[in-house]
DNA sequence: CACAATTACATTGCATGCAATTTGTTTTAT
DNA sequence: ATAAAACAAATTGCATGCAATGTAATTGTG
């Protein structure tokens, strides 16, 4: 006979390894992100701007889907610290640039071994690697 | 020639997706959630109270992989709301038993919905999901 | 037995995440 | 042209996560 609460243990919901397995991940570049003086969330978004250079706060957030409540306070410690400058946009006083500085470009030469060391972390094979990446994904795009 | 920051992009790092779903989903759950009074957090901590029907807070934060500093709060709440009984182990006072009562029993029968209605949300084939579920954990057994 | 080391949980402090609301700007519709 | 709607950030409030520290109970050791 079926068990009604089956759908409701842990072990049978996609979230929650999804779930743990994130934050374990985000746990193992601490050491690492420590030395860089940033945190997981400030990493991800240096590395948005380490490529793009300039982005304003609406197409970053669509990035690294995060919203304004978040990133707001992020990128005034990131400006604190001489990474990054904020401005508002000329042709739309509602629009805010974040531009890298000299400076925050120089870390990324720091930040260029982290990926790396983190690689070593995972131990499935390239092929695991590249499946789950495609499904992961393949989810967000769907979400 | 090679880019030497090839591997700062945030489209070449796993973890990225994986926070970035992880995140995604939680916020899917959110409605249904709202509707039984229960954060994520304190869901997945139900779940496992449903199973087991009492456990201690070092086994709860093995299987969650959460912490005290996390739990300890997240518990008071859910004692507040009456769902569950703190209270310390006879035979070692350290430890701390939590206990679902009878009201938060009840309140699995109203939680068995959300699992049909979060598969919806996923548009992986079965397959797709076995395969990610599969090497979500293998991955969560390696760190 | 005495006491140092462990252990389990609680507390503190900081950085997210995110919903909801507010503020200021721009666009749209009349 | 102007009021309403839409838009982009900022702000507020709440609930995590987690490292570091504190506290009390238990265990291990000489």
């Amino acid at each position: 006979m079926e068990d009604k609460y089956a759908g409701l243990k842990l072990g049978n919901q996609l979230c929650f390894p999804l779930y743990a397995c994130s934050r374990e991940i985000v746990k193992k570049y601490k050491p690492y992100l420590d030395e860089l003086d940033l945190t997981y969330t400030q990493y991800i978004t240096m590395m948005v701007l380490w490529e793009r250079g300039q982005i304003n706060v609406k197409e970053l957030g669509e990035c690294l889907y995060l919203d304004s409540g978040t990133l707001t306070p992020l990128l005034k410690k990131l400006e604190t610290k001489g990474w990054v400058t904020r401005q508002r946009a000329k042709e739309d006083e509602r629009v805010l640039i974040v531009t890298l500085t000299d400076k925050g470009r120089e870390l990324r030469d720091k930040a260029a071994v982290v990926p790396e060391k983190m690689s070593c972390c995972v131990k499935l094979s390239p092929d695991e690697v590249k499946t789950l990446y495609t499904l992961l994904y393949k989810m967000l795009g769907d979400i």
